[in-house]
DNA sequence: CAGATAGATGCACTGCGTCCAACAATACGC
DNA sequence: GCGTATTGTTGGACGCAGTGCATCTATCTG
């Protein structure tokens, strides 16, 4: 068994208290110490499941990331690791986070922290583009159009009910989207 | 004239202030009671001046970005817009910051602010595709691409020399990029 | 000179995130 | 059983960003 003392709570039982709370009193209105409270530990103890307040809610989401780059990284291809990324998603506090984003008071919250990601992936998936090499600004504005894509989807997939759609479908979409391109005039 | 007390400082003067402090301390390590204290003003006063510690350097582009919001809005067309983004950019503090983002430990900043900014462009440029109404995931898509494209250039312009490039030919290159699409196949 | 206006300053306050020293609960070897 | 290493918990202190406010100061205008 695992030694030393056991956790006195979770992820899971920090992650819901504070969504409880988001709803009731909105995201910046709810501060550290409520959510530790409510949860049943101190306030010191959140940063033992968390590193930061927004990270409540993209835990999960950060994982399958790590796991996305890790798989760009082993050689396998573009398509193929952001078509893994969205197979084994599952909805979590995030999806319901964009879900209820204006009642949360997440909207502002939620735009800072998707950028990041969002810009984090296209750097990941750079790199591993055909011409990136031969032409680094092709390469990151086709990188940009991947990452979109991904967020593109899951924020579509969570809004039309987690359960209903699926995402690796809309990803896929999205997707042929981005590595098509605009032949068809998409400037206005 | 204009009414009232006059300014003690003055943007450009907290601006070099900071600069300066971050080359020697870098960004994190600077408060901005230093920053204020060198520039000869209160702490309370920055708050005249800037917004945020990041708005010192951010607080050029985002003027540009906003004159570029209000040409969208008035129904000039994507491209147009992007170009006239382009083409008054002079070197300010943000060039110097992507220059010497290590030295300054601005790295995890940039990339920060960056971000946001770039996701909140392409929600601009967004609605002003051709696409926009038939295919939201697609328009997003693209208008990703769009907005990568511009900072690709302003940061490679930034990166070679503020003087050296144009930026109007950098930004041209990668919008073409952006909306031409990727028919000889950028997937790996 | 008497407002009116706009900026400067100091101060208190909240809240995040970091750090640390002391304490508590578990597993394991003996 | 008992000590010990390990891991987690807790409270407190700290620095700093950002906000709000009451007060003071410098300028312009009539």
């Amino acid at each position: 068994m695992s030694v030393g003392r056991p956790r006195a709570s979770s992820r899971e039982v920090l992650a819901e208290a504070a969504c409880e709370l988001f709803l009731e009193r909105g995201f910046v209105s709810t501060s550290l110490s409520q959510i530790a409270s409510r949860a049943g530990v101190s306030r010191s103890s959140f940063f033992n499941y968390f590193d930061s307040k927004s990270d409540i809610l993209w835990a999960g989401f950060d994982e399958r990331m790590r796991a996305t780059a890790a798989a760009l990284a082993a050689g396998r291809g573009v398509s193929q690791s952001l078509t893994e990324f969205a197979d084994g998603f599952t909805p979590d506090g995030l999806s319901l986070a964009i879900v209820h984003a204006a009642p949360m008071g997440l909207e502002e919250e939620l735009e800072r922290e998707r950028a990041i990601r969002q810009l984090r992936l296209a750097r990941l998936i750079a790199p591993h583009l055909d011409d990136a090499v031969s032409d680094p600004l092709r390469s990151e504005v086709f990188a940009a159009a991947h990452a979109a894509a991904v967020f593109a989807a899951v924020w579509q997939w969570a809004r039309t009910g987690a359960g209903t759609t699926s995402l690796p479908d809309l990803l896929a979409r999205s997707l042929l989207t981005a590595s098509e391109g605009g032949t068809t005039g998409a400037l206005a």
